[in-house]
DNA sequence: ACGTACATGTAAATGGTTACATGATTGA
DNA sequence: TCAATCATGTAACCATTTACATGTACGT
């Protein structure tokens, strides 16, 4: 049925908090977007099955009585752990822009130096988040004593890292085609 | 149906040359796989249906009569530089590493160290793959007067740029893991 | 009273991969 | 003659997204 990842990335926000799956999607779009997203087709179908196989289970609350508050069983915290132990899998590469690119010879030069140039724009702005973001740790003392400062900076320095990464490259490669 | 990314990858093989669906495939595991791949579940029936809309057609030939070579129609070139000069569609972003990394404190340390070495090696691997290719392409004079050069090194100029970054934000991420 | 955010869920469509079936050709 | 590669295709499965239906709670 519904397999994989979905089903981790529940577990783990259930690691990290109770809630409902409202409350998931929100942590989803709100703390890890930058590398994870969830939907609610998912979210849901997933939560059930993760109740009926008692890694989840529903906890009592008398105040908002629409919402399902969830949290981890000692199985679902099992599984979630050893989870995080296995291998990574593989996954395969599919980029459209430099699909079109490695095509650019057939379009206009003015119009795939617009299409890098508007990558280069919103990576720009995506990049002052991060180090906004940033920021914001490192005035935190109390966040850096934490055990999970480094785990939670690490996520954090890749988009910074690999966003650089990316600018350079769209600098050089803008530069090429406008000088050949 | 079968839409999007797929028939844009088999106009763009066959705007390069004609071939068969099985040339198809191996064109994109040879010359693309970095950034692109297909499998033949995807490729044939998109064939069938590029053809039924006049985008491709099948090139007469008298040897090999298993094969079906397929060529570029007049609309197909247009359909494909068209879609070149859309905008790139928003992918969201999906990396089971950082979403393991960021739930890396109910794992034992040594077994996320383990996890940043392996992929760290793995992609030390690629990197010199990259590199050993750029040598070929700085070798070789006549291919940089073409003028598709600067497409088909910008692809392989984006491995080599972020697999690079990759590679530091591991270094830094597992010294910061070390030492914490 | 109205709009926004809260909240849960399903159905359908789309996208993508893997496994299978089938058989010809080529070279060692 | 045996293995590898060439070659086409289908079916089943798995994964993901979007659209829809439905209604509540809360602040202004």
């Amino acid at each position: 049925m519904i397999k994989n990842k979905t089903r981790y990335a529940i577990l783990g926000a259930l690691s990290l908090m109770q809630g409902s799956g409202y409350d998931i999607k929100k942590f989803c779009d709100n703390s890890i977007s930058h590398f994870w997203n969830e939907n609610y087709g998912h979210i849901y179908p997933v939560l059930a099955q993760l109740e009926k196989e008692g890694c989840i289970e529903q906890v009592n609350q008398n105040s908002d009585n629409r919402r399902k508050v969830y949290q981890s069983t000692q199985k679902g915290k099992e599984e979630f752990t050893s989870w995080l132990m296995t291998p990574i899998d593989y996954q395969p590469a599919r980029s459209e822009l430099l699909l079109k690119l490695f095509y650019g010879n057939f379009a206009p030069k003015d119009k795939i130096l617009l299409m890098l140039n508007e990558v280069r724009e919103s990576k720009m702005k995506q990049l002052d988040e991060f180090k906004r973001i940033e920021d914001s740790y490192i005035d935190d003392e109390k966040a850096q004593e934490s055990e999970v400062y480094v785990y939670w900076v690490a996520p954090l320095r890749y988009g910074i890292i690999a966003t650089e990464a990316f600018i350079k490259w769209c600098d050089e490669t803008i530069d090429r085609i406008e000088n050949k």
